[in-house]
RNA sequence: GCGGGCGUGGCGGAAUGGCAGACGCCGGGGACUUAAAAUCCCCUGAGCUUGGCUCGUGCGGGUUCGAGUCCCGCCGCCCGCACCA
């Protein structure tokens, strides 16, 4: 121990080989200990990873590190979502083949999260883009095309018409694609989904059983699977037509005052034939953003038909408007508009003069009070409304509902805002889908012994359209079933597909199927399951309807996946920008070009200042990212993974700071020297040191088991602390072993370097965490708060446990309490035990 | 628009209805040093008539012996809302 420094360039890279060497991180599933299944949303390898990957497998490693010193069997593995649009779009930009980019990308990612030291199982790496991989993908897709859970129907797409492909929502700006700044179109195409829908309930219900899910993510898949329940009628319409409407108030039918239709409704499809004018307001209509958020803001629109539509009780004419603000994908895409009880159709209706009628008041005594600027959706009771007069809105949903039903003019409906899952995706990057389509067989599947249907190598990207599509060769094949010329799918699936089980693959990895389920189950649920909140909703549903619909076809016997998740904030940073003179706009720089005080920030190039703007998500377009290499090269890995614990609570954002990283790694210094004190021969007892430690102990386990990194941080400052301040003692030398243990899943290189030099055998990753011991756990002294009418006067010290007439004699003889309370009668004295004494004059 | 979350020192944040500000960062003062770095010690919510008192957890009310915490009403900010991963 003769180093005066810690210096992680040497000690980090020893420490990962001895644990290499060991196999400390190999799962055994053989292992008669209790197993624990540790996992982090695996990263889509662009190329380098970001400090929002650190943070993200810090907490997984802390969490598998720990649970493996309390004697679980851990499986932490790591692979790759590497199917994705960012390849092909290297491939455009770079020309590079998206597959050697992929490659070069994991290549470069592994080598930086091995020098952040994670405790990984790299023996079960795998990347979604193995030909292996995939083919069991493709042989899972057919085995759910076989039990009638996979079909094709006609869908929209955004349709780029210069780059000749389709674009994702996020690819349209303005109505004009990304890249080639055209005007982009609907176009319908002939696409695959998945059944979701099937098990809509089903998830739904699945939801209550995940109490470790974070309430938020629950209640965003409950919205989105989005259950109502309702009434489905049809108006006849003037023209001898029927209407079929969907309504979740069918309790306000009286109110009805107009009927509002979709633009891309079949029957504004009709009207709009022979109108010219009805056809440009469609048109309008569907320029602008499809969007629920942009279209509940937009101004309501609409456009008054020559159709009216008779009310199935009054039989009033009601008119039939074309609206911007109904859904066609959503129940009938056809609704019965409610001015006074419906926000959006009382806008409506006050934009077109349409009447507003109350057919829900507080009180039948109120039955003609006028509205005020909006509607009322409230619950109340029925006005206005014939045989539902009187009625709670509750009760006049299912009298209309009943009475519908007897008459046979409409029924009750359950109606879910889930739809299917379209998973065709017209790119080459991905899994292709396994099918032929054969003029004279239909669409056929791939056979078994076919798979997996893999990628042609020799593509090109100079030209717009689906690789996979020209491809010369790669399409035309030999239908399967009749053998003359057929043509392969050139649709790849969704890449949410392959994250959808790629957990299993993690748990067991046969060669000949997909997964083994007896393996699988031996590990999963997943204990832990950690990622960004960005996933909430779609791959986590996706996941657990993958789970769910491979259960149902006897693959596997699991229904949730994931027992806890947990959602980790993003880490942030300043950013530092000026306006550009000439263009008005905000031009940015990165860190590394500013020069940062106290002060302020001026620019290293010209040293005149920048603006420090706003602290926000680390991106490229800002600017405002740090380098996780860097970071690691200058300050050492286990300082990087200090900073990614302490201070910000796990679930918030963490905002990135030289000044943090620099005290980080002090720390790591500071720690150091007190390992180096350690004396094994120092003797005497410490009660009180002791005493700190084992409660640190107790308190840094419930830390990590709570996931409250920044607490258990905080904590192994205070014991460090006392340790200094410490004289030497057994005690002391003791409490120094149990800290190197306490900190060997935050800063594991640190810890057996201390471990070892300490002249303990063995890796202190491999060693059993301290026991605390219960007698140490408690204070033989507390100190007890004295108030004066609830105001702090003075402090006593009592012991443990304390009677109540002890604590409050001592009270009231405190000297601050005495001068307060000023002779004053006393009329009340409460005492809570071992905190404090209150007492009311 | 709908749904959800969050507001505590200069900053990140602690606090089963019971001593508000643990712990860290920044800042200030001091020690050591020829000097610096490193390290160590002390101070660090605001105000005041400073051995102590008053105020203080976005704003306004309420419940309670006692409210950052519970209830009611506001204000502000952030996130999600179906082809990015």
């Amino acid at each position: 121990m003769s180093e005066t420094r810690f210096d992680p360039s040497v000690a980090d890279g020893r420490w990962q080989r001895a644990w290499a060497e060991a196999g400390s991180f190999r799962a055994d599933s053989q292992s008669p200990k209790p197993k624990a299944y540790i996992l982090e949303m695996f990263p889509y390898p662009s190329g380098r990873i970001h400090m929002g990957h650190v943070r993200n497998y810090t907490m997984g490693d802390v969490l598998a590190r720990y649970l493996k010193m309390r004697g679980a069997e851990v499986l932490h593995p790591m692979g790759w979502d590497a199917f994705g649009m960012p390849a092909e779009n290297a491939a455009m930009e770079k020309g590079v083949h998206p597959g050697d980019w992929t490659r070069a990308n994991i290549a470069q990612m592994k080598a930086q999260l091995q020098r952040l030291g994670f405790a990984l199982d790299w023996s079960r790496e795998f990347a979604t883009c193995d030909p292996e991989y995939y083919g069991h993908e493709q042989a899972l897709f057919l085995d759910l095309y076989e039990a009638g859970l996979v079909y094709r129907k006609e869908s929209t797409v955004n349709w780029d018409p210069v780059d000749m492909t389709v674009l994702a929502n996020e690819q349209v700006i303005d109505g004009k694609g990304w890249r080639s700044g055209a005007e982009v179109e609907k176009r319908k195409l002939s696409q695959w989904f998945l059944k979701i829908t099937d098990f809509a309930e089903e998830l739904l219900q699945g939801l209550e059983s995940l109490e470790n899910w974070p309430e938020k993510v629950r209640l965003m898949q409950e919205n989105w699977i989005g259950k109502s329940q309702g009434l489905e009628f049809s108006f006849d319409l003037s023209d001898g037509a029927t209407l079929p409407v969907y309504t979740t108030r069918p309790d306000t039918i009286f109110g009805a005052s107009f009927v509002a239709i979709a633009a891309d409704h079949p029957i504004a499809q009709r009207l709009g034939e022979g109108d010219p004018k009805i056809a440009a307001f469609i048109a309008e209509c569907q320029k602008g953003a499809t969007t629920a958020a942009a279209l509940e803001t937009a101004e309501k629109l609409g456009y008054r038909t020559a159709l009216t539509a008779r009310h199935p009780f009054t039989g009033a004419p009601l008119p039939v408007f074309i609206a911007n603000f109904v859904l066609m994908e959503y129940g009938t895409g056809a609704v019965m508009g409610v001015p006074g009880h419906d926000q959006r159709d009382f806008e409506f209706a006050s934009k077109y003069g349409l009447p507003i009628l109350r057919v829900v008041a507080r009180d039948p005594s109120e039955a003609d009070a006028p509205f005020a600027r909006e509607a009322e959706a409230g619950d109340g009771v029925i006005v206005n409304s014939d045989f539902l007069d009187g009625m709670s809105v509750a009760a006049a949903k299912q009298a209309v509902i009943a009475r519908a039903e007897a008459e046979g003019w409409g029924r009750g409906t359950t109606v879910w805002r889930l739809r299917d899952w379209g998973v065709s995706r017209q790119r080459y990057w991905g899994t292709p889908i396994p099918f032929i389509h054969c003029e004279a067989c239909g669409v056929v599947p791939v056979p078994r012994d076919q798979l997996p249907v893999t990628l042609p190598e020799d593509v090109t990207f100079d030209i717009p359209g689906n690789p996979l599509e020209r491809h010369p060769t790669w399409k035309h094949v030999a239908c399967p079933q009749c053998g003359k010329p057929a043509l392969r799918e050139t649709d790849t699936l969704d890449t949410f597909v392959d994250s959808s089980w790629y957990f299993l693959r993690f748990a067991s990895q046969p060669a000949d199927k997909p997964f083994d389920p007896e393996e699988v189950a031996k590990w999963l649920p997943v204990k832990h399951y950690i990622g960004g909140i960005e996933h909430a909703i779609l791959h986590l549903l996706y996941a657990r309807f993958w789970t769910r619909a491979l259960a149902r076809i006897g693959k596997l016997n699991l229904t949730e996946p994931f027992a806890a998740l947990f959602t980790q904030g993003m880490v942030t940073h300043e950013t530092y920008s000026r306006i550009d003179a000439a263009r008005g706009v905000p031009v940015f720089y990165g860190p590394e070009e500013v020069s940062r005080t106290a002060e302020g920030a001026t620019l290293i190039a010209d040293g005149a200042p920048v603006e420090i703007g706003r602290v926000i998500k680390m991106s490229k377009s800002k600017k405002n990212v740090v380098d996780p290499d860097a970071i690691i090269a200058r300050h050492g890995a286990d300082a990087v993974r200090w900073f990614m614990l302490s201070d910000s609570p796990p679930e918030r954002d963490l905002p990135w700071s030289d000044a943090g990283i620099e005290g980080c790694a002090r720390f790591v210094q500071r720690l150091w020297r007190l390992f180096k004190a350690h004396d094994p021969a120092a003797t005497g007892e410490d009660q009180a040191l002791a005493r700190k430690a084992h409660q640190t102990i107790a308190a840094v386990a419930g830390d990590i088991e709570a996931l409250a990194f920044n607490k258990a941080v905080a904590r192994i400052y205070e014991l460090a602390g006392a340790i200094e301040k410490a004289a030497p003692s057994a005690s002391r030398s003791e409490a120094i072993r149990t800290l190197a243990q306490l900190i060997a899943p935050m800063m594991p290189h640190l810890a057996e370097e201390a471990w070892a030099a300490m002249g303990n055998t063995g890796l202190v990753a491999e060693s059993a965490w301290p026991e605390a011991d219960p007698a140490l756990l408690v204070e033989d002294e507390v100190t007890i708060a004295v108030q004066h009418m609830g105001k702090l006067r003075d402090t006593v010290t009592a012991p443990k446990g304390a009677d109540r007439a002890t604590l409050e004699a001592l009270a009231l003889a405190a000297p601050n309490l005495q001068r307060s309370l000023a002779g004053a009668p006393v009329r009340k004295v409460i005492v809570v035990p071992d905190r404090l004494v209150n007492i009311v004059t």
